[in-house]
DNA sequence: CAATTTACTGAACACTGTTCATACATTTGT
DNA sequence: ACAAATGTATGAACAGTGTTCAGTAAATTG
């Protein structure tokens, strides 16, 4: 029946103008300063709508957490393409903190806040996450086995890697980065890329 | 005149008092999640007593945030006995790590939250988080002064290795390292602390 | 002892996320 | 074509939040 594969299409259609007015509103505002109501008037609806579409504020905001995985997952995609691990392995660290860069709000979601995590023991969406530390480890042991980083425990070591990029992408990301005012913190993140870049490449 | 002074140990005592419960509050239920009545409560005044004491919920926080700053250089402060830099660096590392393993929640209100650094312009409390961070470029020099981490600049350098901790930590801050379920938490992060310590050694 | 300053509070304001009975529109069965 | 049943949208309300402020009671002063 093609009616009902109307509604879906009008309940999905709805869903996104929900997701987009949330989304919008979330980095222009933040998140906590972004309420029920604000995006129920973007979207011209009452604010009990959304609760047709979204069990609570939470399921948008995880909505917005899968999303912002699938964004990366499709950014860092080509990166397969590079055929030497090592090269492989840096590219990746750099596009992640690239990716941080450019959607800061994003990435707070999918590595900073606490409240997509909440209720979250499904790793049905976190699933995409431990897809991507995933492929860390197999570029580690990619390199392992081209006698790199001997000795190592390749989960250990991708966690390490993981940390790295991580906290500079983080710190950047609670502007915590803002203690040093000496160099502009663009320089300063580079710096610190290459340098990671270099260590990678000594091991 | 020694009733003005203790007008002033009253106000101070007041201020702990609200402090303490805030505090013990913070640590049960997390942040967002305790309120000011809750406060008041638990102090047995009224809500609006509090802002007597404290500007808003944010001077709070600020407050809370310092004394996790003093704490930190309390706990760190002996590892300047520690002659050899290198080995100093590295006992620094596993202090911070160990200090956010101990007070996650010091550590979520230094380090990642966004509300204690928003109105906080002034360097005057955030400087103490300064100093610490210069101790690190200190004693990174002092490594480069015996002929380690030859031809890089102590402040990128230093702010790296600064990502690299604050990655470990925020990773199990934020609940971010329960991706990875195939070995314990604590055996992960004494690892990559191995880790780090060893390319350290090595570079 | 009266006047003034200080410490405190109850009630209110403007918000927040969320629920639910009610009203409207649409689809279904006859 | 009309009535019944389903699905969709909402206004009003609830319980909670941070915060303010007029008013009260206590302590300090003259």
């Amino acid at each position: 029946m093609g009616i009902e594969d109307r509604k879906q299409r009008e309940r999905e259609g709805m869903q996104e103008l929900i997701l987009d007015a949330a989304k919008t509103l979330f980095v222009e505002r933040g998140f906590e300063a972004t309420s029920m109501r604000a995006i129920a008037e973007k979207i011209e609806y009452s604010p009990a709508t959304i609760y047709l579409y979204y069990k609570d504020k939470n399921a948008l905001i995880q909505d917005l957490h899968s999303e912002g995985f699938m964004r990366m997952n499709r950014d860092m995609g080509v990166l397969q393409l590079v055929r030497d691990p090592l090269e492989r392995l840096i590219a990746m660290g750099r596009a992640y903190v690239q990716f941080s860069l450019e959607n800061p709000d994003y990435y707070e979601l999918m590595f900073i806040m606490h409240k997509p995590m909440q209720g979250l023991e499904k790793p049905e969406e976190w699933k995409m996450g431990a897809l991507t530390f995933e492929s860390l480890i197999e570029v580690v042991k990619e390199c392992q086995a081209l006698g790199r980083f001997v000795g190592k425990e390749p989960l250990q070591l991708s966690f390490l890697i993981w940390s790295c990029v991580h906290g500079i992408c983080a710190l950047k990301c609670c502007r915590r980065i803002e203690i040093i005012q000496t160099i502009p913190h663009e320089v300063l993140i580079k710096d610190a890329l290459d340098y990671f870049s270099d260590f990678l490449t000594r091991l």
